[in-house]
RNA sequence: CGGGGUAUAGUGUAACGGCUAGCAUUCGUGCUUUGGGAGCAUGCGAUCUGGGUUCGAAUCCCAGUACCCCGACCA
């Protein structure tokens, strides 16, 4: 993509009310607007990175069995009636409205009871089972207090995905794929190392879920680290029991700020009970399906991103989720053999699928370092008159700040794809 | 939902109750310039909304709205 032909911006100042550094960053390289409290828009930029977090996460639950769909954001109340959870006392975030005839709907705070409503017109054998189906889908949540910018969102898109299986021992190996496949997420996405798996509250089913909590100040939880067994526990549910549980010593944990950017839980039979969700086993006899929920909002990943890999110059994308491969810079003046190269350059990527973001723009030097920086696409290539002179290519990466320069012939090999 | 704060060009800011609401940046135009957000000239662009006090309100008061922060909440 030329960015001379993209219609956002940079800023060299960030909104006054926009304290956390993940929206500071990505308002002022132009990856998202913010249309209200707790409201952002993805632009060009923005949506290529969420896309390439979609792309991970669905990688990896297709890899676990994981079958796609969309379910509808535009819920009915008789969804949530069985499990009492239309209230607004049970689920105090709904957003709630009507048709024309008055009929009350709600806006999809979550989707497990309408996606266990509809397992029943599919879900009725033991030869059914088990089964996986996930989606990424906009949740609307009305937050009381919208905060640390994209990570704490009214409107968000959620990957869930829920298991029915036919028992619990069916249920607990399919937890643990699921377990590790989220580990390989957060991995590739780059928050590996600081992404810890950790216990937390399970609710009335089961002992424990697992969060995925990664490391920052900007997080809103509070966990304690065991480098050693390389987990974490949340801060509402540690106690000596469960350290003993897990033969962790209380010297050994470190108290942190995270935020929680995926959380896997069981629920048991909450749902198929109370919405009739029923298979007949082997032996003839109608019982309830076992269901889990795997979440993962991929926006507040990129938000956890930001706020754990940038710098005081701007964004630093992980190659895998950075909105493009390679920043091409030409620095070259109209008709300069720089910039006939630059632009023979972007051809040869494009033909060959690198993913360019090509600075043609009629700007200085400065300028486009500057933004470059701020932006933070992993590898920078410069093609200017010097540059030309030497038959060469300076290609700088922004994590490091290494710089080499590259014969014109070797380039593509520098570059992985 | 409780508490606190803020609101002036696209953005960041200044202005004692009193002069044509100033500066920077962005944007437009012209010239110049081209390896880390250059320079000169010139132009466009603002007091959140509604009441009130006052001879006079960006400034004081009230209400509303929006946003931010702390806490609660996050099924």
């Amino acid at each position: 993509m030329r960015q001379s032909q993209l219609f956002t911006k940079t800023r060299k100042e960030a909104p006054k009310d926009e304290v956390s550094k993940n929206a500071q960053l990505l308002i002022r390289a132009g990856y998202v607007y913010k249309e209200m409290a707790g409201v952002y828009v993805y632009l060009p930029l923005g949506l290529r990175v969420l896309n390439k977090v979609i792309a991970i996460i669905r990688d990896e639950m297709n890899g676990i069995g994981g079958q796609e769909i969309v379910l509808s954001a535009l819920q009915q109340k008789e969804t949530w009636e069985p499990t009492n959870q239309w209230s607004d006392k049970e689920v105090d975030v709904w957003f709630k409205t009507e048709l024309k005839n008055g009929t009350e709907l709600g806006l999809a705070v979550t989707h497990e009871a309408a996606l266990t409503k509809m397992m029943k017109d599919f879900i009725s054998s033991y030869r059914h089972l088990p089964s996986y189906a996930y989606q990424f889908q906009t949740k609307f949540r009305n937050e009381t207090r919208a905060k640390s910018g994209i990570m704490r969102c009214r409107e968000f898109i959620m990957k869930d995905l829920y298991s029915f299986s036919k028992d619990q021992a069916e249920h607990d190996m399919f937890y643990e794929k699921a377990k590790q496949a989220y580990v390989r997420i957060f991995k590739r996405i780059g928050l590996g190392d600081q992404t810890y798996v950790t216990f937390a509250s399970g609710g009335m089913f089961s002992k424990f879920s697992h969060e995925f909590q990664t490391v920052t100040d900007a997080g809103e939880d509070v966990i304690y680290v065991s480098e050693k067994k390389g987990i974490a526990i949340n801060k509402e549910v540690l106690t000596p029991e469960l350290l003993i549980e897990l033969g962790i010593d209380k010297e050994d944990l470190i108290e942190k700020k995270a935020v929680e950017v995926g959380n896997i839980f069981n629920l048991a039979t909450r749902f198929s009970s109370a919405l009739d969700l029923t298979y007949v086993n082997e032996s003839g006899e109608k019982v309830p399906v076992v269901m889990g929920s795997y979440g993962i909002g991929p926006g507040r990943v990129m938000g956890a991103v930001v706020e754990c890999l940038s710098d005081e110059k701007g964004i630093v994308w992980p190659e895998s989720i950075a909105p493009f491969q390679v920043h091409l810079i030409s620095l070259g003046k109209e008709g300069s053999v720089a910039t006939k190269k630059a632009e023979e350059l972007y051809k040869t990527f494009t033909d060959t699928g690198v993913e360019v973001l090509f600075d043609d723009r009629d700007v200085r030097p400065g300028e486009k370092f500057a933004d470059s920086d701020l932006i933070g696409i992993p590898m920078r290539l410069v093609i200017s008159d010097k540059t030309c002179a030497e038959g060469k290519v300076e290609v700088k990466y922004r994590k490091t700040g290494e710089v080499l320069f590259i014969e014109d012939s070797k380039i593509l090999s520098v570059i992985k794809k």
